[in-house]
DNA sequence: GCCATTCTACTAAACTCGTCGTAGTATTGG
DNA sequence: CCAATACTACGACGAGTTTAGTAGAATGGC
């Protein structure tokens, strides 16, 4: 894809993992949330939000797992998928890549974006923002 | 699809903007950028950065138009292409995509991953991010 | 006037994503 | 033991995305 802005790698780039679509990210968050899970218990979660086919889930996780974006144990008969990266990898992947494509690479960028939809205009959200913003200036200048 | 995050629908929702895809983002930056363009104004600027045929580019745009995503004076022979919506409006879009698909509509958890990431380190980003706050924050209780 | 260039439109191939049906195999309840 | 049930694997399809080739119209240089 000639309109991919550049990550800066460095040839064999081969392991680097790709960023869940939409259907997969929404059954990792099920995952993250519930921990290891058969296929049923994915099912039965989406199917709270709207109906949604068991084979559906299956594909996607049997997808998943062969993208390696899920581990599979077979132990069981009911194989049991859990994520491979934390929710933490898989988000700061999120942020990193739409701070690329959309921000400019800057993330202070995003952050006014942020701010600007009204959207976190909570005081509770404005001090956990305050809090690590010096969290990370404090500690911030590693040795 | 079952498996959006249910946005909070009312019916008759044909007037609102779906989030452009990864070539049409790449496409609005270089309109944003360099303003009003024809089909090779943009495909010279692409053609910096990678092999890219002329009439894909010219595809894309058609489709980006065909969508409503930009608009077209074809009032000369070489039409000439803008967005319809702001950097800023599509911003805001694709942040508050993130927050819903990844982070569970928390805006403050997508600055906690912003900051984790360590690429926002540097002191005048964090400055920069801090007077946004205080801005915000000020004003922000809005009469 | 004519030929090369430039532009749009049309067509379509290759690929991904989301969806599900069907088939086959293993488990289990009566 | 056998029928119902539950599970995986496989295949397929429709829609959307990205890519590009080709046709045909408009323009311009000489």
């Amino acid at each position: 894809m000639a309109l991919t802005v550049t990550d800066d790698w460095s040839m064999k780039n081969t392991n680097l993992p790709k960023r869940p679509t939409e259907a997969e990210l929404a059954i990792l968050n099920i995952l993250w949330q519930r921990g290891p899970c058969t296929v049923r218990d994915v099912h039965d979660e989406m199917s709270t939000r709207g109906r949604i086919g068991y084979t559906t889930i299956l594909k996607l996780l049997q997808i998943m797992h062969e993208k390696g974006i899920v581990l599979r144990d077979e132990s069981e008969r009911a194989h049991v998928y859990r994520p491979k990266r934390t929710q933490e990898q898989t988000r700061g992947q999120l942020v990193r890549d739409l701070v690329n494509r959309a921000f400019d690479g800057s993330a202070s960028q995003l952050m006014m974006s942020l701010l600007g939809t009204g959207k976190v205009a909570s005081p509770a959200e404005l001090a956990s923002i305050r809090q690590m913003l010096d969290e990370v200036d404090d500690g911030g200048a590693q040795p």
